[in-house]
RNA sequence: GGCCCCGUGGUCAAGCGGUUAAGACACCGCCCUUUCACGGCGGUAACAGGGGUUCGAGUCCCCUCGGGGUCACCA
């Protein structure tokens, strides 16, 4: 058997879109799980499009994500170059071979004519399809025309008759009868092909043997096909990949902010968290694992592990999936992350951020909720006297006051204010006044934060904010309860 | 609208003619506990509908319904 070649042909938009992503993940996979060859082909037949920078993003994401190709545009190969616009003159020669043998033809017609003809058609109820006008020209008013410099297309000449079903890896038999096919454009009026025809050419040029991409792609493939045949290239394999949905009714789409790769990073989503679960979202191992670094999904893909239906991303299982990868995170690792988080929240208020971190590691999801988590550090929001109230911990706003009382009397003195020492105050203290651990305690967190629940209880938080500022607290919460 | 594809809990999904129809996320409850989180235990919840085929159907066939895709000189 021949060795396997894939592809990945995005186009430079500027973003890379999750969708994308997947199929590039799912793509480098399967190849390197048959030790074959994984390919970069930069897409950019359309000039109008292009963006600056754009190529970086996609080697920059790739890259990120641990997506390695064997050839690409910045480090060669044996079948460059790998952007399409400097393959440009290698398509016409192509569509003029298919002229010359009768499977595609010059067409003449303008898009004023086009539409004139569609709306007329579609006003008597019936499908439009480009009518072949243009196939029924004489070849000296071809030529005549041509000589005019008049502008023109080339388009497929697809058969009337007979039958282009083929089978895809995925979806299996794919039904297509020919008289139910299009005259696709293949060479545009500014000579450049389209991206149906490049796309054909390069994936034979370039030797490709799987052809990997979304569904959306599943009805044109047979007129694909029939150019393979009519040039004489042999068929690719098809893996058609079900689409990445953002709800039941609507695809995966820039709208919302959450489509591209970049998002989820900035909002503190973890690479590894992020390739993990997007390789889940349309594809299961076939059994019980949910957790694998790249090494273990390549050992892992099938595509007949791969799913036909449509699959929804789930921010919900991803955020989880980034919460399982950050508790699995070295704590100095997490700390590195987290510091800029933390920083933006607490301005300097806090000292000790390697304790503050420790704390926070289990209870993070995403990096950018952290903010919210720990801004009470910097400044204390009004306390609600109803947070008192817990009849769990037998806390009314009577004992409240009691309990803040002994509290001060426990820390106003306190020496070294370690966590150690306060840990031993207060729970001795507590037990020497006959009092319940939570008696004391639950209002004491609230009155150092003002918050129902916090990253650490009543001892952690008191020695983070430092004996100033909690007794600072403490005594202002004594106040405001003995003014209610 | 024509053509193509898809249809198991809210979500991802296992299942490939015979199962008490897995598992995960989410949700709810309990335990642990100075709150929350983590962790442990448990719970609610599904074969879109209707016809066949078969001793037997989530699994095979047909129809209906629902959803998606595609019908560009965009990719």
């Amino acid at each position: 058997m021949t060795q396997v070649r894939t592809r990945f042909a995005p186009s430079p938009t500027g973003f890379m879109h999750l969708g994308g992503l997947r199929t590039a993940l799912y793509c480098y996979l399967f190849t390197r799980k048959h030790d074959g060859k994984f390919i970069l082909r930069i897409e950019d037949t359309d000039q109008e499009r292009y963006v600056e920078g754009a190529t970086d993003v996609i080697y920059d994401t790739l890259r990120g994500c641990g997506i390695h190709w064997d050839e690409g545009p910045d480090i060669g190969g044996p079948v460059a170059p790998y952007i399409q616009s400097e393959r440009k003159d290698s398509y016409l020669p192509y569509a003029k071979q298919l002229v010359d043998c009768g499977h595609a033809y010059y067409c003449f017609c303008t898009k004023e004519e086009l539409q004139e003809r569609r709306e007329a058609v579609e006003a008597r109820g019936d499908t439009w399809k480009y009518d072949k006008h243009c196939l029924h020209l004489t070849p000296e008013k071809i030529q005549q025309k041509l000589d005019a410099g008049l502008p023109c297309v080339i388009r497929q000449n697809t058969p009337t008759t007979g039958d282009s079903s083929f089978d895809d890896l995925v979806y299996g038999h794919i039904a297509a009868p020919n008289d139910t096919l299009d005259d696709m454009v293949l060479i545009k009026q500014d000579g450049m092909p389209t991206y149906n025809f490049a796309n054909v050419i390069d994936d034979h040029t370039m030797g490709i043997t799987h052809v990997m991409r979304g569904m959306e792609y599943l009805s044109s493939t047979p007129k694909y096909n029939l150019l393979y045949k009519a040039l004489g290239f042999d068929i690719p394999q098809y893996i058609h990949l079900p689409t990445v949905m953002r709800d039941s009714k609507h695809k995966l789409s820039k709208r919302d902010g959450d489509a591209y790769y970049s998002d989820f990073i900035k909002k503190g989503y973890l690479t590894e968290a992020l390739i993990n679960y997007l390789a889940l979202v349309g594809w299961n191992p076939g059994d019980e694992r949910e957790f694998f670094t790249m090494d273990e999904l390549i050992e892992a893909f099938t595509v007949q592990g791969i799913s036909k239906s449509p699959a929804i991303f789930d921010t919900n299982k991803l955020t989880w999936f980034n919460a399982e990868y950050i508790r699995r995170m070295e704590p100095e690792a997490y700390f590195e992350m987290a510091k800029p988080w933390f920083d933006q929240a607490l301005g300097g208020s806090i000292k000790d951020l390697k304790r503050l971190s420790e704390l926070m590691q289990s209870r993070t999801e995403v990096f950018n909720r952290i903010p919210e988590m720990i801004d009470f550090f910097r400044e204390r929001p009004a306390i609600n006297l109803e947070l008192y109230i817990n009849k769990k911990q037998k806390s009314s706003l009577e004992s409240a006051s009691e309990a803040l009382a002994l509290a001060e009397k426990l820390l106003e003195g306190l020496g070294d204010w370690t966590e150690e020492n306060l840990h031993e105050a207060l729970i001795s203290g507590i037990k020497e006044a006959s009092m319940k651990n939570g008696t004391v305690l639950w209002p004491l967190r609230i009155a150092l934060s003002g918050l129902l629940s916090t990253p650490g209880g009543a001892i952690e938080i008191a020695y983070l904010l430092g004996r100033e500022e909690a007794l600072r607290r403490l005594r202002s919460a004594m106040d405001q309860l003995g003014q209610a």
